[in-house]
DNA sequence: TAGATAGTTCGTGTAGCACCAACTATTTAT
DNA sequence: ATAAATAGTTGGTGCTACACGAACTATCTA
């Protein structure tokens, strides 16, 4: 039962269409993009998480580890393990900090961005079965809406948390 | 060292920067809101993955557990569990398909989407984090492009593989 | 000189899956 | 009618990507 009209424009407490989120959705397809991806990398001898990092460090270069954990949301300790691989492979490097010598400054190396454009190239397939149902304009489209947001949240994130909207919820 | 331009117009093997995949990009923004995700949903009983499921269906109701399981790309024994607490909570109803009784036809109850547009409402501030950067009207736009492309995947995905173009990659 | 901070290593725990085996109910093929 | 395939369920094992804690070094700051 229930199969009827959703009663869109329901007024009072029905979520209107425009309170549609996309985290799910954004789980969901980056899901199906994993699974896709993971055979598309083995032959470059990378996992998804590594393209992940590259990715970042493409638009953040010469961050720290610290930064590089408070932008991939991931625990210090196991930045350090991500980056054994990356850098035993040279596809990054570490550098000491001349400012302030505890930090290592993450970079990629030419080795690293060449073989994060072979990646892509590898990905092609992946992102065609994924993402078929968009035409390529709006695939660019959907790239630089995901690129400025996740610029735009490189790290302040972690204690935004705080603002008090009052939202009609 | 090698700090310097990175040659973008570069002819023949580096990627242009039309070349660049969404996949670490949806992967590292998903990651992103389902940390923030999970506290919001805590209150609601909910898990993030929960919510792809809720969400999933609202779009493809009456599905069968084997299109669920086709479409979320999880196996079918886990999908199982996963409808196990949606049932207990009332959220979804599986009831047997008249036309083949070995099959459960999986739909949302009117709790389950009352739920998920309260989860939906739970999940703007995580949304607010995630996707700052963007304007409202770019959210929407974002939405819409990972809906039609979540929609356009919904089950025939799984072996489209086989097509085998002439990619200069 | 003492304490904080960046990074490293090791070790433990957990969640979300995959995957196998065995079973029931039901459908389809022979 | 009987066999084989299919949808779902249950229970179990194992893996991966993390979180999180402890202990340590090097370095910076108070």
């Amino acid at each position: 039962m229930f199969r009827g009209p959703r009663r869109l424009g329901h007024m009072s407490a029905g979520p209107a269409e425009s309170e549609r989120r996309s985290g799910p959705l954004l789980q969901h397809l980056a899901r199906r993009m994993l699974l896709r991806s993971e055979s598309a990398l083995t032959p470059l001898g990378l996992r998804p998480r590594h393209l992940v990092a590259l990715t970042v460090l493409r638009d953040s270069d010469g961050i720290s580890q610290q930064g590089l954990a408070g932008t991939l949301q991931i625990d210090g300790t196991n930045v350090v393990g991500l980056l054994n691989d990356l850098e035993a492979a040279g596809l990054v490097e570490r550098r000491r900090s001349p400012e302030d010598r505890r930090r290592h400054v993450v970079s990629l190396t030419a080795a690293g961005t060449k073989r994060l454009g072979e990646a892509e190239c590898a990905l092609a397939d992946a992102e065609d079965d994924v993402l078929g149902a968009l035409a390529p304009g709006e695939r660019d489209q959907l790239y630089d809406l995901l690129r400025r947001a996740s610029q735009g949240c490189a790290t302040p994130c972690a204690e935004a948390a705080v603002a008090e909207s009052p939202d009609a919820c």
